[in-house]
DNA sequence: TCAATCCGTATC
DNA sequence: ATACGGATTGAC
């Protein structure tokens, strides 16, 4: 109400000084701003965004000044601020406006929210002067050619470029070819959006794609304009670069999830790489997702976004068919001229051969013959997936997933001799049939073909095998001839490109029981095929699976577009997520039980669940837990939110334990 | 009729 | 959590 920008601070008005402070508190029903004097001692640090401490309830607690006015709503005698922490203002009105939407999108509390969006102060830090280097700007944007090279490829990549140059603000869905310099690509953007003097955000999953994008943008601006922010480098420096693009110091952030937050001055553009990985998902409360929230800080502050990635997820190709992301990605003609041959081989087991090396393989002939001709050529890199998958059941007969007829969740094994449950409603399948070929039989895929690699290795004589997997990742091998075995996101990179790569066993990839499967196996694929040489260059990836599989489809056919559509059909006639919105609710079994009583949840919330949802379970967790999940139409999923939040509130209010409530969970199975 | 105590609610 | 207000109870 009060408008005041400025609010005079001479000691000599008639009313206070009042600041309406956010305080650290996780409750959900305190979850609101409460007005504090500023005394007069204060009144010259005391600053709109900085950290102050108060005495809230009798306890001291740590808040934010999300305001100051000359006003305040509330009856009794205010209480004065215990102290100025600092005047640094840590927390600008914007990034209080997208915390708070971030808050309420996921059902949680803005105190949470804000506990991602702003590091620990380091108060050494903070008093440090800004070194000379770190100030000066050593050259002006120069652009990179390597990185354009990428968007001219592709269909409205370089009218993606000027638009971002004459200061517009675009957003795309940018599907990188393998072979692009994807790194220098998202640095030649940033360019254009620094040349038209803007700011830029970019969030990758970790921190070897930081360091990637780190080092071209280095080499397109120069140093000095951009600032890595994440927390992998410590304390002290996440808030020293927190700190630059705060005071505007750097106007380019670039980062892993903890960036997505990250303060910019006067943003153009926003960049998220690879949305579909799961290291994007932000693990703690209120869990949301880096895609979602820049898309949520470009829409409210008008600035740009691309969502890159090789694959394309089906919430992309949601914002693709609704209008909001323009599709910027090469013609059918580059793609067969880039992409590397793919080869489908549809054994599984030992092949009868006469080689005996290939017996040793334990591989179809095809597929040794393959990385054999291969190896003459350059590495080879072999996908195994990691083991320890839950498994989904399939068809004992046409290997089909096998889903609930109910409501299309998984169907597992909960433990042995029980019989299959559907891993959302609970629902028991005593007598199921397939719907595609009508089997009657379920099977569990088998697991263990990771021996295979070490195997393989030995049948190739006097060749290196490397080995890379998530706790011992390699960083860049060799171009010479080598069996690379790696298992997924872990792939190194090549000096060059790998001559081949063999996807073995795609079926157990496929076999997770996750909503995700397929769509991760693609991207994971995918991620392999754009390290491998085109076609022409003799590059073939060779795929160990059903060649019938959608997912196996999409990358013989090279179309990660294609397959997303498909991927966001199926989820619409299956009513998932993106098509819905569907949320986790998790605790004690007799309080989630009480959930599916709408007389119960309508005297909690004061309106009940949204109108319509579907309540799936609740299902025990173990511990004596259970967990329910709550489907709604796309159009009421923040009518959903809310419903939880006032659930949440109305328990916290008397005392009750917070439940673990997830909207769009990462992962679901 | 008053004080001790209990319960529910707000927390600025 | 803790502090407060209003209601309730028990003793005079």
């Amino acid at each position: 109400m009060s408008e005041q920008t400025q609010p005079a601070r001479d000691s000599t008005s008639a009313r206070p000084l009042v600041a309406r402070v956010a305080v650290e508190m996780a409750l959900p029903h305190l979850d609101r701003a409460f007005d504090y004097v500023v005394p007069e001692t204060m009144v010259a640090e005391v600053a709109v965004g900085c950290r102050v401490s108060v005495v809230f309830s009798g306890r001291r607690v740590g808040g934010y000044v999300l305001e100051l006015t000359r006003s305040s709503d509330y009856a009794a005698t205010l209480r004065p601020l215990s102290r100025v922490v600092s005047s640094e203002p840590v927390l600008s009105p914007a990034i209080a406006r997208l915390a708070r939407t971030v808050a309420d999108r996921y059902a949680g509390t803005l105190s949470d929210v804000l506990r991602l969006a702003i590091p620990p102060r380091h108060a050494r830090v903070e008093r440090e002067q800004p070194s000379p280097t770190a100030a000066a700007i050593t050259s002006e944007p120069v652009g990179g050619a390597a990185g354009v090279a990428a968007w001219r490829r592709a269909h409205g990549g370089v009218e993606l470029l000027g638009a971002l140059e004459r200061g517009q603000s675009p957003r795309a869905a940018w599907t990188a070819l393998p072979g692009d310099d994807w790194a220098d690509a998202i640095a030649a953007a940033v360019v254009c959006c620094v040349t038209s003097g803007r700011g830029a955000v970019v969030c990758l999953p970790d921190y070897r794609d930081v360091a990637r994008v780190d080092a071209a943008l280095t080499r397109s601006l120069g140093v000095g304009r951009h600032v890595v922010l994440s927390a992998d480098v410590g304390p002290a420096p996440r808030y020293r670069a927190f700190l630059a693009a705060l005071r505007g110091q750097r106007t380019v952030v670039v980062g892993t999830r903890a960036a997505a937050f990250a303060p910019a001055t006067n943003a153009g553009l926003f960049v998220v790489w690879d949305d579909g990985d799961d290291l994007l998902a932000e693990p703690r409360a209120p869990y949301p997702h880096v895609r979602e929230v820049l898309a949520l800080r470009a829409h409210q502050q008008g600035a740009g976004l691309i969502v890159a990635g090789h694959a394309r997820t089906p919430e992309v190709q949601q914002l693709v068919e609704s209008g909001w992301l323009t599709e910027v990605a090469a013609g059918r003609d580059t793609v067969r001229q880039v992409w590397p041959r793919v080869l489908v081989s549809g054994g599984t087991g030992p092949h009868p051969d006469r080689d005996p090396a290939a017996r040793t393989a334990r591989l179809p002939p095809d597929v040794f013959a393959a990385v054999r001709a291969g190896l003459a050529r350059g590495p080879v890199l072999l996908q195994v997936p990691r083991t320890g998958y839950r498994t989904r059941l399939a068809c004992q007969r046409c290997r089909a997933p096998a889903d609930c007829p109910a409501c299309q969740g998984a169907l597992a094994q909960p433990g042995p001799d029980r019989p299959p449950a559907c891993r959302w409603c609970g629902r028991v399948e005593c007598d199921w049939r397939c719907p595609v070929c009508d089997g009657d039989r379920l099977r569990a895929p088998v697991v263990g073909e990771e021996r295979t690699a070490e195997e393989l290795g030995r049948a190739f004589v006097g060749v290196p095998v490397r080995r890379s997997t998530g706790e011992t990742p390699l960083g860049t091998v060799p171009a010479s001839p080598a069996v690379v075995v790696a298992t997924p996101g872990a792939e190194p990179e090549v000096e060059g490109s790998y001559a081949a790569a063999v996807l073995l066993d795609v079926g157990l990839s496929l076999a997770r029981p996750d909503m995700r499967a397929a769509e991760e196996s693609v991207r994971r694929w995918l991620a392999v095929t754009a390290l491998v040489r085109p076609a022409g260059d003799g590059g073939v990836v060779v795929v160990v699976g059903d060649p019938a599989i959608p997912a196996v489809q999409a990358l013989v056919r090279a179309d990660p577009a294609g397959f997303a559509a498909r991927e966001l059909a199926q989820r619409r006639a299956t009513r998932l997520p993106p098509a819905t919105r569907l949320a986790t609710v998790e605790g004690p079994t007799q309080v989630v039980q009480q959930l599916i009583e709408p007389a119960a949840v309508t005297e909690a919330t004061g309106s009940g669940w949204p109108e319509p949802s579907e309540l799936l379970g609740p299902v025990g967790v173990g511990g004596g837990r259970a967990r329910l999940v709550v489907r709604v139409p796309w159009r009421q999923g923040a009518a959903l939110a809310r419903t939880l939040s006032t659930l949440q509130s109305a328990r916290s209010a008397r005392k009750a334990e917070p439940l673990r409530v997830e909207v769009d969970p990462a992962e679901l199975g």
